[in-house]
DNA sequence: GTTAAGTATATTGTGCGCAAGACAATTAAG
DNA sequence: CTTAATTGTCTTGCGCACAATATACTTAAC
């Protein structure tokens, strides 16, 4: 890349993209056997995650906090309903709105859930300071693609 | 992440790997209106990728290069092939092996891909330098994550 | 109150990403 | 030659990710 030449750009071994989408990738495999423990998806382990955090939000702003549509998460929420970790209401101001809700179930998975993330880092291997400048890095990439 | 609490931890805001998530979630995004000009998604694009740099290989190498198996190869091939990019020979040596090869209409889409990398990386709007480390830490995290 | 515009959620269809398992071809061992 | 183990591909099933569309509700304008 410290040419910008066309050819070389095409270049599987070049491309900055590849190395981002294989390393994701890579990670949500590292997730499962961990996130199988709770039985969750790591989708589902995110959406748990904005829970824990912030209870009875609608289903617009969970969209906002993971930057995925409603597509994606209504029938990822209906799975969550059925495993009994979340409620599904409706709002009584805005009949439209969804108010999701944890059960007891889904707010006590939190305990469990607690090892994961240092478990994750361990298994990373990368030093501290690496992993905080990929994550300002990768934030600045999204803050760039979604304006 | 600087002290390593369990509750702190478990903040969206804290996890590297969210960020790495939804930026590569992004990536994929923005790609997509420059590929539909050449009808290919994100993973159709990367496996022409790799036909351009070396043609007529097996189902096998492809999966290592792009680090996919072949229960998400194969009906992507078939895209390809459906699209009149590639042909799924068999091997004379080994039945059991596909050898994919690229037709004049695969070979000839190149030309029009020429344009994306550039392309793509005026959109992710970050220094040179920045995006080079940042592909060496994913490469780096990949490379831990899987031996 | 009717209409129009905007908003929140759900549905449908396509294409990954991967685990699990099936199957046929190849190779190794006896 | 026969059996057993291995290898390369394919199939099935599930769960995202997202575009496009539908539906129902709310608000504002008249």
């Amino acid at each position: 890349m410290s040419e910008l030449n066309e050819e070389t750009m095409l270049h599987l071994d070049n491309q900055v993209c590849f190395a981002l989408y294989s390393a994701t990738n890579a990670m949500i495999r590292a997730y499962r056997p961990m996130l199988k423990a709770l039985d969750l998806t790591y989708p589902q382990y995110l959406t748990m995650l904005v829970f824990w955090q912030q209870d009875a939000i609608s289903v617009k702003v969970l969209g906002e906090q993971l930057h995925l549509d409603s597509g994606t998460l209504t029938p990822l929420l209906k799975r969550l309903e059925l495993k009994g970790l979340i409620r599904r209401d409706r709002s009584k101001e805005d009949e439209r709105a969804r108010i999701l809700c944890l059960t007891d179930a889904g707010t006590a998975l939190k305990e469990q859930a607690k090892s994961v993330p240092l478990n994750m880092f361990c298994h990373a291997g990368l030093p501290k300071e690496e992993l905080l400048m990929m994550k300002a890095s990768c934030e600045a990439l999204l803050s760039n693609l979604t304006d």
